[in-house]
DNA sequence: AAAAAAC
């Protein structure tokens, strides 16, 4: 692929926010460290106001695991070693003086570092710059102004070194808005289009206010009792994958800050996450049914949340997950929402969704990035038309024409789990390195799925809906829909695995005319919405299945947008000549009318070995 | 109807 022209299109842009850090980093160093509050002590009852008086010795018996303590001793602040002399434990934070705020960091640590960002790509692809065409829309009363460059913000010093160190160079179109809406302390329903940087969309923001308005005052939890982690900053995501990814992005960010992230959730033992979660927690990450056991637990308590952030809150509002979504937002000790800030961030916004929004969100921004609910551009969809018997041979000769491989990672998703693992295991004895991931599967299962997968031991992996949302897997060039999704929005998450932060890619779905004819409309709209060609034997089958479905009016897209039936950004910016740079691979050996790129898509599904009419 | 998410 073409990484080296995007590296080169990023190193511009990127040396502007490297000086700055660097500058940065040079004013900081040999503050004075003042009054630390080690992680684990702050949010605590009786600890001392940071800033408060110093006390110099330390009791030991603060090691004691906190949920086993009763009544904690008098907390304590200590002086933080001289940097430099001793490596600073990776729990040890920034020396924070109320008055003068950060005033010096621990020593970077390249080790740390090494780990921490070597699997953070560079975020930018060749169409990156594609982003400046896209329609921005923020509605909402006072709508605070954009920004256009990381510097125009006034972003914490700390936080801009890491987002250099990680490789931003230039704020995608959600994160231009975020950071000054968060900044402004408002309320934000984001839709923005797949890949285009949404976690740090919210990470920028909640993390810069953090690190400028310092560790908070320690209080008490809830009913005088101090053996509870009061976290100041919750993400809550839907998968278990998703929410470690977004806690592994946190960590870049909040590296040598005093924000120590944590992580939660389901299908691991609790131990470990307990533990980690009593030696302090600023900013908790977690999948909602973890979360809710820990807080009947009393491991974990709300009441100091001051920001809330629901990543693919779509997805919240599913059957099973909208009423541990409201348990934990509106029937635990969670601060009402005029006391905290909330922002949601979903791809794609149903109607259903505007319930938890007017419920979850106070005077909210409504900010919409290309058109809600539509495809990327930058993926470039394919709709083949097999039959379910034949979707198996379809599959090896796709895999056989274009081998998967360390820089040609395919994704293949089924409905079932149990079809997963037997796609898998067909796979894997026809010789293609396979592996699966479904909701069955065992946690470290699941993470050995994806680990192999990321690291193209198996280049191929059969998922169910598990990995349809958020993952980030860099080089995954190939989303392929064995069995469609019933749900229009399901397929746009699914195929935007790929084709993310501006690169290209490209998504192959088998149309099975006997099963799928419940989505044609829709899909026909995303392709459409998406400059995609539409096949013949599709507009056949929607005039077919004129009645019934989703279709029609208001079926997807911006249509059950925006408050009002106001359709976000409806300009179709996919019209731009230049866009078409993708030269796609020869056209596969599965004919069916029009090969990658291939302006002509050949004749109507011809009789062929598939297709034909029904 | 299936998938995800707690033990």
């Amino acid at each position: 692929m073409s990484s080296n022209s995007s590296q080169q299109q990023q190193s511009g842009a990127g040396n502007g926010v490297a000086d700055l850090a660097q500058g940065m980093n040079r004013m900081n160093l040999g503050g004075d460290a003042r009054s630390y509050v080690p992680p684990h002590l702050r949010n605590r009852s009786g600890a001392p106001a940071p800033g408060g008086a110093l006390r110099a010795t330390p009791e030991p018996r603060l090691l004691v695991p906190l949920h086993r303590a009763g009544t904690r001793p008098e907390p304590v602040v200590r002086i933080a070693p001289a940097s430099g002399s001793r490596r600073v434990p990776r729990s040890v934070s920034a020396y924070w003086d109320p008055r003068q705020g950060a005033t010096s960091w621990p020593p970077r640590d390249e080790r740390l570092e090494g780990s921490l960002y070597k699997s953070a790509h560079v975020a930018t692809g060749i169409n990156f710059s594609k982003y400046d065409d896209i329609p921005i829309e923020a509605s909402g009363n006072d709508v605070p102004n954009g920004i256009s460059k990381f510097e125009e913000a006034d972003l914490d010093p700390l936080l801009i070194e890491n987002i250099a160190l990680a490789n931003y160079a230039t704020p995608t179109p959600v994160q231009k808005y975020s950071i000054p809406i968060v900044e402004a302390g408002r309320d934000l329903m984001a839709c923005a289009q797949t890949g285009s940087g949404k976690t740090a969309g919210f990470l920028f923001p909640i993390l810069n206010e953090m690190f400028k308005k310092g560790p908070p005052a320690p209080t008490s939890g809830p009913g005088g009792r101090n053996n509870v982690v009061c976290p100041m900053a919750l993400i809550l995501s839907p998968t278990r994958e998703l929410t470690s990814q977004i806690y592994d992005e946190s960590k870049r960010f909040a590296y040598r800050s005093w924000v120590k992230p944590v992580v939660i959730y389901g299908g691991v033992p609790m131990r470990e996450q307990s533990y980690n979660l009593s030696r302090g927690c600023d900013l908790l990450v977690a999948t909602p049914g973890r979360l809710v056991d820990m807080m009947d637990r009393g491991y974990v308590s709300l009441r100091h949340v001051k920001y809330l952030i629901l990543d693919e809150a779509d997805r919240m509002l599913d059957m099973g997950f909208e009423p541990q979504i409201r348990r934990i937002v509106e029937q635990m000790d969670m601060p009402p929402l005029e006391e905290r800030v909330t922002l949601m961030f979903s791809a794609t916004f149903p109607r259903e969704i505007q319930y938890l929004a007017r419920d979850f969100l106070g005077d909210y921004i409504f900010l919409s990035v290309g058109r809600v609910g539509a495809a990327s551009e930058n993926v470039t969809q394919q709709i083949v038309e097999v039959y379910e018997n034949e979707k198996y041979d379809v599959l090896l000769d796709i895999l056989n024409t274009e081998p998967a491989g360390a820089d040609n990672l395919t994704l293949i998703f089924v409905e079932t789990k149990r079809n997963a693992d037997m796609l898998a295991n067909y796979l894997y004895d026809a010789n293609f390195p396979a592996a699966a991931i479904h909701g069955d599967r065992d946690q470290r299962e699941r993470e050995r799925a994806l680990y192999s997968f990321r690291t193209a031991r198996t280049p191929i992996l059969v998922a169910t809906a598990v990995a349809a949302r958020g993952l980030d897997i860099p080089n995954v060039m190939h989303v392929v829909n064995y069995d469609l999704p019933n749900d229009i929005d399901d397929y746009v998450h699914r195929i935007g695995r790929t084709g993310r932060a501006g690169n290209t890619g490209k998504a192959t779905a088998f149309f099975a005319p006997d099963k799928n004819r419940n989505i044609v409309r829709e899909l026909i709209g995303i392709l459409r919405d998406a400059n995609q060609e539409v096949p013949e034997f599709l507009e056949r089958a929607a005039n077919e299945y004129a009645f019934g479905g989703r279709g029609g009016f208001g079926g997807r897209g911006g249509g059950r947008g925006g408050r009002g039936g106001r359709n976000a950004a409806t300009r179709d910016f996919r019209q731009e000549a230049d866009y078409k740079t993708y030269t796609p691979a020869p056209r596969s050996a599965y004919g069916n009318g029009g090969g990658w790129g291939d302006d002509s898509w050949g004749p109507p599904p011809s009789s062929g070995s598939y297709g034909g009419g029904w």
